[in-house]
DNA sequence: TATGAATGAGGATTCATTCAT
DNA sequence: GATGAATGAATCCTCATTCAT
């Protein structure tokens, strides 16, 4: 009996994963507003019914999308901040890693950014994005600020320029959708090194 | 004659700029989709059909009206360029105008983000804004070069390191619809500051 | 003043003339709804504000046009029932001309057909048509009972058979738009034949 | 299951011949454009979006609905092809069920006539209804071909004088539309045996 | 007179959501 | 649980008509 259940409940949360991957998809490809619910029914090969059954509607849909692609983010981010010995090094893999990152994360960096600039509430999915920015980028502000206490970089205010570092990442992101030309992996070489550079002490 | 006709191009080149200026600011406010064309027409304080009248679709209203802001930007840009004597002074003062720059971009930016990434087709408007970027971009390419060829700045990539720099602005304007309380202009100056500590020689 | 009035008149009447034949053109071309109002003034080399000052509504601008047709279309038939001595020739040659008419007609006759269809109430042009039909129909008539009268055609409800003739060519215009390999000519020439056998005494 | 499902689409089926009954009455009342979908789902009884769910466009509405009109006509057609034992008397049965038919055709045959004559492209419907006409004249081609082989009839363009005949009797119907004090019946029997008597030898 | 601009009601279509089975 | 069918509000766009110049 019990096995039975838990045998649905596994159904019904592979189900769910099935769905939820097939919004990420959908919505990353045309955005929220462009995107129809019967779009994610088709790609998920189930009806626009259950859609319903497991979400309540097109706004919880895209917000449990968008958070479970964070949340799987999430380890991805631990491992880039593992690399290396000095806080230079470090900082130096975790761009890579994050240029890496930068095409696969373009759209629906967009998608969920039109989405929240459409409707003035709160939603769920935004704090969620903006707790986790803060959590990300907290690990290399300590990576820096590590290095300031080392000696190895000189004394600045480490959580702005890690503003400035995800800002840069994010911004080229956007500027792929339609500059496709961009060399991603050269610019993040040349502005990583460039500010190390102006870290760095002497 | 020619007074009457001239009156009445005039007129309607005024009601063309109302009706574009409530066009961006209805847009950026709620997005291409989430904006209703009526929404524009009772900004602009016309009836829906004139909005028709200048324009022939939604789309087309919205192209025009992301141009329009974009070209109206050239000025801007040209100024910020005139500041300071050194390579070094020159980016300073242009950081700096970039950062009060960045509140008022960031609706638009993420406006013409969605629109661009929900529609398929190459509109117009995406190669006139690549077109742009591409200007704007070289003329602070061209302050580097300069600085690198005078002995200031290092020899560097500088069209790459420009990428990185305008992305981390455009990067910043999409933080800000969601983090507000970013301090931009403090980020904008430790991050100039950094990334100049590590262009210039010595 | 007089010469200069009538001038003007001479120039109102031409315009007029030339709005109802651009509208007749438009109107038969793609009906009375698929026609736009923009659609006979673009056409006519007038504003549309202009067509109003003409006529005051799409209506009435499509009865004037029709009937003005219709007008036209009177001294047409006068002249085809001239022909031939005995009334079997003037039956042959009118049937000639009926026949090369129908392909002039079709698209005005189906025109009027569907913007009567679609509207309960009488029009000015309606009657006018009606009566039109009456008189020419009456024209046929005459010369059919002179042939019964002098013994050439047996005794029929001439009236009758008239109506099956006109609506056998009218039928035949309405069949061309989307049958058009049929060979009008040769249909009249088998059908008329058949008929006048069947008409003539012996 | 079998059987709940032949439910479903027996309903389904059932549905989409109301619908199609109701858009056909409406179109034939008020003519192609004149007709709202509105109109034809209020008269079926059934909200807009559920006709949009059955067909794809208002065009497609009117399409399957003439053509299911045209497809149902068919089997009167066999019937009246069958009546009377000569020729002759087999056209004569067959002109009286086409008079009686032309009342009911009347609004359907001008709906479809306008709809054709305002859009240029070659629709769906358009070549059905070619084959259809084709097909019901090739009855009464190969009766009136039977006459002239058994020696009934004299040697004649018998397709021709069928084309003239079905012109004929649509025109009828066209003309019932605005002089309604036609009796097509007696024009029927007039035209009939005039023709028959034109066809038959001796 | 004539024009071009403006209006706004109306209409086709879409789509998130609900419901009966 | 799941589905397909149904809903109807919302939206873009058209176009006959009017108006200021």
């Amino acid at each position: 009996m019990s096995e039975a259940l838990s045998k649905r409940e596994q159904m019904r949360e592979e189900r769910r994963r099935q769905i939820l991957e097939s919004a990420l998809t959908v919505f990353s490809q045309k955005g929220f507003h462009a995107a129809n619910v019967s779009d994610v029914a088709a790609h998920a090969g189930v009806s626009q019914g259950t859609i319903y059954w497991y979400f309540s509607s097109k706004e919880e849909l895209f917000d449990a999308a968008i958070m479970a692609y964070i949340a799987g983010f999430g380890t991805e981010m631990a491992t880039m901040l593992q690399g290396g010995e000095s806080a230079s090094e470090r900082l130096c893999s975790l761009a890579q890693s994050m240029a890496q990152l930068v095409a696969g994360v373009q759209q629906v960096f967009v998608a969920f950014l039109s989405y929240w600039a459409s409707s003035q509430e709160q939603q769920e999915s935004r704090q969620f994005w903006v707790d986790m920015l803060h959590e990300y980028t907290g690990g290399i502000v300590a990576i820096i600020e590590e290095g300031i206490r080392s000696g190895e970089f000189k004394q600045v205010d480490a959580r702005a320029l890690v503003w400035a570092m995800f800002a840069a990442y994010d911004g080229l992101a956007a500027y792929l959708m339609f500059i496709p030309d961009i060399d991603v992996e050269s610019v993040s070489r040349v502005f990583i090194e460039t500010l190390l550079g102006g870290l760095q002490t002497e």
